[in-house]
DNA sequence: TTCATTTTTAGACATTTGTCTAGTAGATTG
DNA sequence: CAATCTACTAGACAAATGTCTAAAAATGAA
């Protein structure tokens, strides 16, 4: 049974609309390093995540940026250009074979216009995103660097046993080699 | 007439829609310095920014630390707070006297409950606000301080010609001592 | 206008963070 | 197993940014 049908589940959707939901999404698998969002294209997919781990990331002075990383039981989009229609500004590739349950926007927004509850849940994706985002970005102006990973190493361990320490340096804003020093400083 | 009402009736809306929107909204005045919202205090209302500026800070260290300016014409809203209803991190206080007219939390889901189009509204705007905060995170981890200096004096001209610089220095996460040097060696 | 207050700039120095480099340890592959 | 690759750490130095302070410039009030 896919994770994205247990989460639906989960929220109350059944019988009919269950299912019209799960008709919409196509379960898609990546192997270590596809990509799934490619910088200059325009993504026209979002998904949940059912397994692996997805790094958000641009290409700067030949060096990746990372900024995000989707893991397993949530919903991933490359936000700007999927809600925006525009070429992406970040590529997103699979850190691990993984896979998604994909669902494009034009299914997307036939649900929300079939579905009620569907724009209720909806709704309130979009409330949960925009806390998290805004909560990241609140931290990347008030915490130091040693601040936002004394807070992810608390709140996100999973991420530091399973994601490279120079993707997570660059979600922190840091180089790798201070992620070392912060690292090293702290034990 | 006040500006939200232009808004509302651009993106649409008329007659008894209209005018139930509008009732739900009620205009407040602030004088400089007045608070909106404070830091601890749950935040139950949203807004439209008729006049003036507001300042979304934290203090730390006895300083503020500005993260963002709501201007005219745009909506308010102490995102965190407002939506999972927990106390504000942050405080919201007028930078010149200004009006803003307010919803309730309340008054905003009786809204999305009686107008379908308002829910429609609702997700654009969320969408929209995701967009805007999705792409200054970006900003933060990917360019410099100078970069976004620059970016900032391109887009957003108004703010550096109302906002002091104090306060636009901690919204690209620097020292005003810093943002001096960026504007010194750009000059 | 004059005085006081706030905002902005900048010098001098300290601290943080980045760059470049190299070395080690662990994983992966043939 | 050897060979290679990748991730992680860290030294040495450079660049960026912060702290503290003071003074100039701009703003507001009497």
């Amino acid at each position: 049974m896919l994770k994205v049908e247990k989460y639906f589940e989960a929220i109350g959707f059944a019988g009919d609309d269950l299912q019209k939901i799960l008709n919409a999404f196509k379960l898609e698998k990546f192997k270590k390093n596809d990509f799934v969002v490619e910088e200059g294209k325009t993504s026209r997919y979002m998904g949940f995540v059912e397994t692996g781990m997805f790094q958000y990331y641009v290409i700067q002075d030949g060096e990746e940026r990372t900024y995000y990383v989707s893991i397993e039981n949530t919903f991933f989009a490359s936000v700007l250009s999927f809600i925006s229609e525009t070429p992406s500004l970040e590529n997103v590739k699979a850190l691990v074979d993984g896979s998604i349950s994909m669902i494009s926007k034009t299914n997307l927004k036939m649900l929300l216009n079939e579905i009620p509850a569907f724009k209720d849940f909806y709704i309130s994706l979009l409330e949960v995103t925009l806390c998290g985002i805004d909560a990241s970005r609140y931290d990347l102006i008030v915490l130091t660097a040693e601040q936002r990973y004394e807070k992810m190493l608390k709140n996100e361990p999973h991420l530091l046993q399973q994601i490279p320490l120079q993707h997570l340096a660059s979600m922190l804003a840091v180089t790798p080699r201070h992620l070392s020093r912060i690292r090293s400083k702290i034990r």
